[in-house]
RNA sequence: GGGAGCAUAGCUCAGCUGGGAGAGCAUCUGCCUUACAAGCAGAGGGUCACAGGUUCGAGCCCUGUUGUUCCCACCA
């Protein structure tokens, strides 16, 4: 024993050692193992594009807390690492890298191009995990899995196939969100709104019969381009007469239907809304209802296409301004208001989305969204805080088909081909050769990718095997918690739940814990374009892993945003610091054969009473950690190992540590060992690192704190009674140091103190402790004793004298005195209101009136003896 | 338009099923006490947004108001 440790805590050199040693010891691999109850996290794969920044760090230091604790607790604990292909995102990138090298996607064309995608991956893909490394993740690296592997790609084969046959896939023309910059189809999910200025332009259109015009207004012009009708209310007396009538589209001189619907809102604009079916959803839904044309007027990239006259080939916005333009020169523009309204952008590269008509292949929801709801209502699934519900609820209750095809090439390519010659749609899990219709060999495979987030909703089961009924499978699925961030709950919490129940026939996880973001300290989203960003890498190497795991699992409950500020890192880094030197204290007491740790015989009030702290800490936090509190757990540990074991036990240690009582050193240093130990093993879950280099320094069975057993709450080390008789002592001794930090007495300057106590064996017990924490030469204890003469100190359970008058500022301590009177009077008048109150006596539980008649008994002592207190001072003054 | 969160010490936030308001940082005072000055001891600082209500008792439960943040919907 007696290992020499640094005197502050290097956690740059600590980490990387443990971590490898760690990996070495395969310490964090999960088996297949019928002994044990399986816990399964899978993680919420980070993109390969990703680099880790503070949200990543949040969800994975909560993750790892939680596998940590189940691992300790027994469980065969996995956590199922791997990363996601992120379709747009890595396409852009590559595109993008492509573009300043002068090539095109179709330059290179596809093959050549998803070569080179591999490439990038191989290359990159790899970075976000071994920065996940560096937080001390402890996931079984050995199954990390990627959405594009050869089993994931299997499962997404086979989900699109079984989901086809269904009838819950397919194939139509439906206006989409197109995004011009990305040239692909997005989920209304991938769309944010967002408001803008904009403008309203009042048009009219001519009746074609030159009786008149319509009067209408949009926020589009250059749609008009498009309009196959205009529509009214049914209803509406200023338009019914102009029903089935038609009117002259300016500019393009088409005659274009007045139709009726109850879509049109009678009191918005004019009452009359111009169709134009290719570009809107509504308009799209009017189309249909009146069977009108469908005209496309814009190209993939958001220009106006080659039916469009002297527009053809402008931008959309060029477009704009040229149509206005000319609808203003040729009268048909009545007035431009100016006008608030909501324009979607694309959440990967924030081009305003362009609604579009197109042919894609769509997941009806339906059918699916009932029995994900049925999951959560029913609590086979925990959302935590159960709010979430309510916007998981609203959502599956309103869900529209999910357009799931993407004009991309990196991604899981859509298992459906086309033949040539009768035009027949095979849908398959394995590339036909022929068609099965008429038997041609000239198939083409459709030229679309699957959404990412397809194959992220198999994540829970297809990493686990899934098709295939594996062992793996069979024993870690359905997984147990979910920790992700609420901002992803449409985009991969409901699709998970939806598609595991679909698939698998189980709900794929049973609790899922959200945390919210991690803002700057302005309260701001961190984003690369406010460059407010902070890279948790940098604050490791500044702080330590552990430090900032601990300040990222402190001061946030769940569900609610967390603002992060170095000042906190700091304080969390202090802490690991305390911690350590704690550990040097504890080391350098031990003898080279410290026995391993238990409780040892013939315990001292203060042992009992530190074990009976310690024993309480055990069960709060497991309770904590049981219910998802993992804030509340770790503050607990916080306040335990600080305020209690570094502040009194380890100052009260020493006392018997510098004696001669050999036996009584035995004692002390086998209960330093056996909390400190015991404690490290519960903060190991939310600080890895420094408790296993502490644990591994201390006497220990085992190879790793990683697996020690979790300690559990023992009633044999509960010890009420000497936790309240010691208890008596800490007030004594914080009254004793109060008065004379008040007084302005030198710490030096010892002081004999006399104790006035109706429990003078406590205090007896306790006298070399109020020495040494209380600056006392000597302690004498008596039941009843008159020092008229001296400072007093009254706490509830004595009367502390201390003839150090010539110390005394008197004037001082009668203001200290008064202070402390009032402070008395105003307790026994609370106590007093309670007790007199009717409803209280008669309503409140026994033991809270108890309470309350002891307190008020002892505060009516207390006034007493601080009167004469304050008497016999006056007398000296 | 619908829904949700937040409002507690100067700052950042905890506060479990309702029983006399807590922490960290900051401030003030005194200490280099042989684990730790990244530390120790002590102190000051709060009408728990506002108004009602339920209760013997409300930071906590209910209703309303204000401020603030976010999500969903998308009336052209």
């Amino acid at each position: 024993m007696q290992k020499e440790l640094a005197k502050t805590y290097d956690p740059n050199e600590v980490e990387a050692r443990l971590y490898k040693f760690w990996l070495d010891g395969g310490f964090f691999h999960a088996e297949v193992d019928q002994n044990k109850k399986p816990y399964t996290i899978v993680i919420p794969p980070p993109n390969i594009t990703g680099q880790l920044h503070m949200g990543h760090a949040l969800d994975q230091t909560l993750q790892d807390i939680l596998i940590r604790y189940k691992r300790m607790q027994g469980y065969s604990a996995l956590w199922m690492p791997g990363t996601d292909h992120a379709s747009i995102a890595t396409e852009a990138k590559i595109v993008e890298a492509m573009r300043k090298e002068g090539i095109s996607k179709e330059d290179l064309g596809r093959e050549k191009f998803l070569e080179r995608a591999w490439e990038w991956k191989e290359k990159y893909g790899g970075t976000i995990i071994s920065q996940l490394k560096k937080l001390g993740s402890s996931c079984d690296w050995e199954r990390e899995r990627f959405t594009l592997d050869e089993g994931c790609s299997k499962a997404v084969r086979e989900v699109f196939v079984r989901l086809y046959e269904k009838g819950l896939i397919y194939r139509g023309e439906r206006i989409i969100n197109w995004c011009p910059h990305c040239h692909t189809s997005i989920s209304d999910a991938e769309v944010s709104y967002e408001e803008h200025d904009g403008s309203f332009w009042h048009l009219r259109y001519p009746l074609s019969d030159g009786s008149g015009w319509l009067c209408l207004a949009t926020t589009r012009p250059e749609t008009m381009l498009g309009d196959t009708a205009v529509a009214v209310h049914p209803d509406d007396e200023r338009y019914k007469h102009l029903i089935g009538k038609t009117v002259t589209l300016p500019l393009v001189g088409r005659e274009i239907p007045v139709v009726a619907d109850t879509y049109v809102e009678m009191d918005f604009g004019t009452g009359v809304v111009k169709i134009t079916p290719a570009h809107d959803p509504n308009d799209f839904e009017v189309g249909l209802r009146h069977n009108l044309p469908v005209i496309n007027v814009m190209t993939d990239d958001a220009k106006m296409t080659d039916d469009c006259g002297k527009y053809s080939g402008l931008d959309r916005y060029d477009a704009r301004k040229e149509i206005v333009k000319d609808l203003e020169e040729g009268g048909y523009l009545v007035k431009v208001e100016p006008m608030k309204h909501n324009v979607g952008s694309c959440y990967r590269c924030n081009s305003v989305v362009e609604p579009r008509i197109s042919m894609q292949w769509f997941v009806k929801m339906e059918p699916l969204a009932k029995p994900a709801l049925e999951s959560v209502k029913n609590g086979d699934i925990t959302l935590i805080p159960n709010r979430f519900e309510k916007t998981y609820f609203n959502w599956m209750e309103n869900i529209k088909d999910w357009c799931i095809s993407r004009q991309l090439w990196w991604g899981h390519r859509i298992p459906a081909w086309y033949c040539d010659d009768c035009g027949e749609v095979i849908v398959s899990r394995a590339e036909p050769t022929v068609c099965p219709k008429c038997g041609s060999v000239h198939l083409r495979q459709d030229e679309d990718t699957l959404d990412t987030w397809f194959s992220s909703a198999l994540w829970p089961f297809s990493t686990l095997g899934w098709p295939e009924e594996t062992l793996e499978y069979k024993y870690f699925y359905p997984t147990n918690t979910l920790v992700t961030g609420y901002d992803i709950i449409f985009f991969w919490v409901s699709r998970m739940i939806f598609s595991g129940l679909e698939y698998t026939g189980k709900a794929p996880f049973d609790t899922v814990l959200f945390h919210g973001i991690v803002r700057d300290a302005e309260g701001r989203k961190m984003s690369k374009s406010l460059g407010n960003g902070i890279d948790p890498l940098l604050e490791i190497e500044k702080y330590g892993a552990d430090a900032l795991r601990f300040t990222l699992a402190t001061g946030n409950s769940p569900g609610n945003d967390m603002r992060y500020s170095p000042e906190r890192v700091g304080a969390s880094r202090n802490f690991a610091n305390k911690i350590w030197n704690a550990a040097r204290f504890v080391l350098m007491n031990l003898d080279e054969n410290e026995p391993a740790p238990h409780i040892p015989e013939n315990l001292a009030m203060e042992d009992k009473w530190i074990l009976a702290k310690y024993n309480e800490v055990v069960a709060a936090v497991t309770q904590n950690l049981d219910k998802y509190e993992l804030g509340l757990a770790v503050s607990k540990l916080y306040d335990f190992i600080w305020d209690v074991f570094c502040d009194w036990y380890v100052e009260i240690a020493k006392i018997r540590l510098n004696g001669d009582d050999a036996e009584a050193k035995k004692t002390v240093k086998a209960v330093l060992v056996y909390v400190f130990s015991n404690t490290m093993k519960l903060l190991h879950p939310f600080m890895p690192f420094i408790t296993e280099e502490i644990w591994q320094t201390l006497p220990h069975e085992g190879k790793t704190v990683m697996t020690a057993e979790w300690p559990e709450a023992d009633e044999k080390i509960e010890f009420p009674e000497e936790v309240a008789e010691f208890e008596k002592i800490i007030a004594a001794v914080k009254a004793i140091r109060n008065i004379r930090a008040e007084m302005n007495v030198a710490p030096s300057r010892k002081a004999k103190l006399c104790i006035e106590t109706s429990s003078p064996a406590t205090f007896e017990a306790g006298a070399p402790v109020l020495m040494k924490l209380a600056s006392g030469s000597s302690v004498e204890v008596d039941i009843e004793l008159s020092m008229p003469d001296a400072a007093r100190v009254v706490t509830d359970d004595a009367t502390i004298y201390i003839p150090m008058n010539e110390l005394v500022d008197f004037t001082a301590e009668l203001a200290r005195l008064e202070k402390e009177l009032k402070k008395a009077e105003e307790d026994k008048e609370f106590s007093e209101r309670k007790l007199n109150n009717p409803g209280f006596v008669a309503k409140a539980p026994q033991a809270l009136i108890e309470t309350q008649r002891a307190q008020l008994a002892k505060t009516l002592d207390k006034i007493e003896m601080l009167k004469g207190s304050i008497e016999s001072i006056k007398k000296q003054m």
